[in-house]
DNA sequence: AGAATAGTGTCTTTAAGACACTATTCT
DNA sequence: AGAATAGTGTCTTAAAGACACTATTCT
């Protein structure tokens, strides 16, 4: 379609990576400060080049997972493009953003390559007194916004938990990323209703009182039909993202 | 987070162009017939590299789209990234693909760039017995789904249609997308109670017989909610995806 | 006993699915 | 008149939303 004389332009490519997880039933991002320039200081995704020619574009971005984060086998994917022109100082840089989703590990980040790494609530990341380099901004909140919207019709929740689960920690999964509560009793009948979602795994008490709850694990089932809805079933008085972690039962 | 010596390696960037739209009343890709090597002779989606290092991803898939197909103002958005090392014979070359929905146009392609561009229906387009360059079924494949899926939760059924359209056009978007017959009356009813989908435009008269039908035009909705559910409300005989052209409108 | 969390049941409302029926044009 | 397409109405069923209530553990 074009004369021979013509070359193509090369650009450099980059994999960044929104990384989500709970902790303390409220949604966290993993940022890194940078130690180099551009942006050096501020905060920013973790991410970097591709390594060679031959590295996978998913190769590179479970490489950059486990070198600056230590997590490995946990849910990938590719959130989109960011490519525009200027984006980046050092020229055209052109960056595959992914999203990962892992489930709650107490230790921060403990003993990995970045050093500056830390979970930042996505609240707090996302408000304006944050400076973070390049378009990382607007990728973490695409990030974000990916993760409600597939919450409603895939089985993505599980991704936030451990193997096994109980249910209502399987509702905070879906209040905090939400920013809302729900009613237990019908988030109770909704997933346990949605067949090849959630499977039993025998019984165990956690949580030190109250009743021992069931444990479940993640079904076969990938897409949900019918989705969880985020529309209505709001609670009552419920609205605002943030809560003590003791009133997550709902006592009349 | 690398060493000094370090240089990362470059990549050459390509848009690849998804153009769907309706012709009697059955989905069709748009397909290239390709001029040179690598799969010369292979059919191809419509596409090629950045043409400098400054110009904009976006800003090359609508160039594309105006130079291969004579198209412009179409709904256009990001489909994936396609960059496995090895998919293209003539180095690393990272595709951005992009889905772009075109109105109903009478004329193939007349007169463009591209001279063996011509429409192919999807059915055969992604049947064996079709040659694709590069990995370019999957990308096609990959494009049909989103479509397909899209037209559940959004306003995307529109853009397939023209400036105004009657209800019925509407339902036949939807019917050659997802491969499935609709009640009419379940239709007008679901889409008529979808407030801000479509919106009224004034009466006229279409297609030779029968009562004259309202016209509408894209309302400012572009979340459904609730979404279209493409599960159910199948046609009691109904089914099979492919039908005689003759039966698009429902002759009995 | 009382606090705390787990889990079940039931009623109301909304929307989907399956029809029958009327309305307006054409030949 | 009869064929053809447009549009409305009604009944049934499924699932969401709003509760009351019981169950099992802890201190």
């Amino acid at each position: 379609m074009h004369a021979e004389q013509w070359e193509p332009p090369a650009v450099l490519l980059a994999v960044d990576l929104v990384i989500l997880t709970l902790r303390d039933a409220r949604l966290h991002v993993l940022l890194v400060e940078r130690g180099i320039e551009p942006y050096r200081g501020a905060l920013a995704l973790p991410g970097g080049f591709l390594r060679d020619e031959h590295e996978g574009i998913e190769e590179a971005a479970r490489r950059e997972l486990s070198e600056e984060a230590g997590l490995v086998d946990v849910h990938l994917e590719t959130l989109g493009v960011y490519g525009e022109p200027g984006r980046d100082p050092r020229g055209r840089v052109v960056s595959i953003a992914h999203l990962a989703i892992a489930p709650r590990l107490p230790e921060p980040v403990a003993g990995t390559d970045a050093a500056g790494a830390c979970w930042t609530p996505v609240e707090d990341a996302l408000s304006s007194g944050v400076e973070l380099a390049f378009d990382h901004r607007q990728i973490m909140s695409d990030g974000v916004e990916r993760a409600r919207t597939k919450l409603e019709y895939t089985a993505l929740a599980t991704a936030f938990c451990g193997e096994t689960f109980t249910i209502s920690e399987l509702q905070q999964v879906y209040e905090a990323v939400w920013g809302i509560r729900l009613d237990p009793r019908n988030f109770y009948r909704k997933v346990q209703g949605s067949r090849g979602f959630i499977v039993a795994d025998g019984p165990m008490r956690r949580t030190a009182n109250g009743r021992p709850a069931r444990l479940f694990r993640a079904g076969p089932v990938q897409m949900l039909n019918p989705p969880m809805v985020r529309s209505a079933h709001v609670m009552p008085q419920g609205g605002s993202a943030v809560q003590t972690p003791a009133e997550g039962g709902g006592q009349a």
